[in-house]
DNA sequence: AAAAAGATCAGACCTGAGTCTGAGGTAGTT
DNA sequence: AACTACCTCAGACTCAGGTCTGATCTTTTT
């Protein structure tokens, strides 16, 4: 038998990590190298071991998967980096894609068809679920230039706007804070809500929370 | 050797339930003799397999952690259930433990101590996190004054309220998940700004990202 | 120079959100 | 039995939020 596929486990649950490397134990062919539990650490980790494969997790604290991405890929070009996420929606896949990560696997995937996305990218063949696949398809085909999230389609008066809103503020506030009439804000507000597809800024500001346009160590 | 301890997964995430599995069957006096990715589903399998421990993650589509833990205890009252949680906060201990849970965990704990904390429950032993020992303690201690958190304020219901406001949801949309009338959600609401001392609903919501009431692997 | 995109603002309009008052039911406590 | 806390619901009311239409000005692109 060939040597093993070496992989690296970047996740901030190390539930998740020892879950899988036990999984992976029961295989022959993939051999878990190093873990990480942060993107810093996994910097380190792929420096020290040269893995062939990365399972990295989307969402960490600090460093987010799509950054860990960008870095790794700067000292070793050529591993294939697998981001792994609990999200359906497609707001992360470009990014991350755009990163340099070769698959973008749902978390509720069925392992075995994670270590076939492992041989898979060790080939350097990309799996993409389906429901993501399709949309990655729909995206590429309307506009060559699309945005690779959804922000880019707001304007920067209009992010302003969005990360008071987030906040909490109300219209008036908002326009007070950035020196503007309320009904400009309204005007904002409306532009927002339209471009994201969102009904109220209850749910602008679930969204931007969501997406992390704030955090909360962010105040 | 005595029979090895039987344990039944209940999370929504195949990976995590399989991560386990592989972790436990590596193990030999702890034996995976059901799965399930629900709380429905929960409850027949428990009653299909009659299992000593339950682990149990709190956040679920559908039923979640709670109610389960109180479905399964009714067909099934000498089961231990360990509850599994990524939050750091308190606000779902209570519930959690009243519902019958004997353990409370942390995702991020070392497997090692899951397996721990599983020989201990089936020995009728809880295993509380300490940081969330330290809070349970003070919350027993007749607290007279102080609240730790903010939302420790908020009844269960309006907690639940709360929770689907920062998803961006409607009173009206509210009311159809909780099956309850608009009025109804719109006293909670009031009540919930009130405790809060906020000015409305997007300040809540704001406020429960914030908190960490909600998370961006929760959807 | 013309076109396109963005930022600013206004009036008119409708609706959901939130408050206030009041009330019935349940469960646990004293 | 009385009390308290919680959950439930309703009517009436006010107002911020959001839409629509339409406008002026600046900057950048073509």
């Amino acid at each position: 038998m060939a040597d093993p596929i070496k992989v690296v486990l970047v996740d901030d649950h190390s539930m998740i990590r020892i879950g899988l490397k036990a999984y992976f134990d029961t295989l022959e062919d993939i051999q878990v190298v190093g873990e990480a539990s942060s993107g810093e650490e996994a910097v380190s980790v792929v420096t020290k071991t040269h893995p062939d494969v990365i399972l990295m997790d989307l969402v960490m604290n600090g460093m987010d998967g799509v950054e860990a991405t960008l870095q790794v890929k700067k000292v070793c070009p050529n591993v294939k980096v697998i981001i792994l996420t609990s999200f359906h929606e497609d707001l992360h896949i470009f990014p991350a894609i755009k990163a340099g990560a070769i698959s973008y696997i749902l978390k509720d995937v069925d392992p075995d068809d994670l270590a076939c996305a492992v041989r898979a990218a060790y080939a350097g063949e990309a799996v993409i679920n389906p429901r993501v696949a399709a949309r990655l398809v729909r995206k590429m085909q309307g506009n060559g230039e699309e945005s690779p999230n959804p922000f880019s389609e707001l304007t920067d008066r209009e992010l302003d706007v969005l990360r008071l809103v987030a906040q909490g503020m109300s219209n008036q506030e908002i326009a007070d804070s950035l020196v503007l009439s309320e009904k400009t804000v309204k005007t904002h507000m409306t532009n927002i809500l339209s471009k994201l597809h969102l009904k109220d800024r209850t749910q602008a500001a679930a969204y931007a929370w969501q997406q992390g346009i704030v955090r909360r160590d962010q105040g």
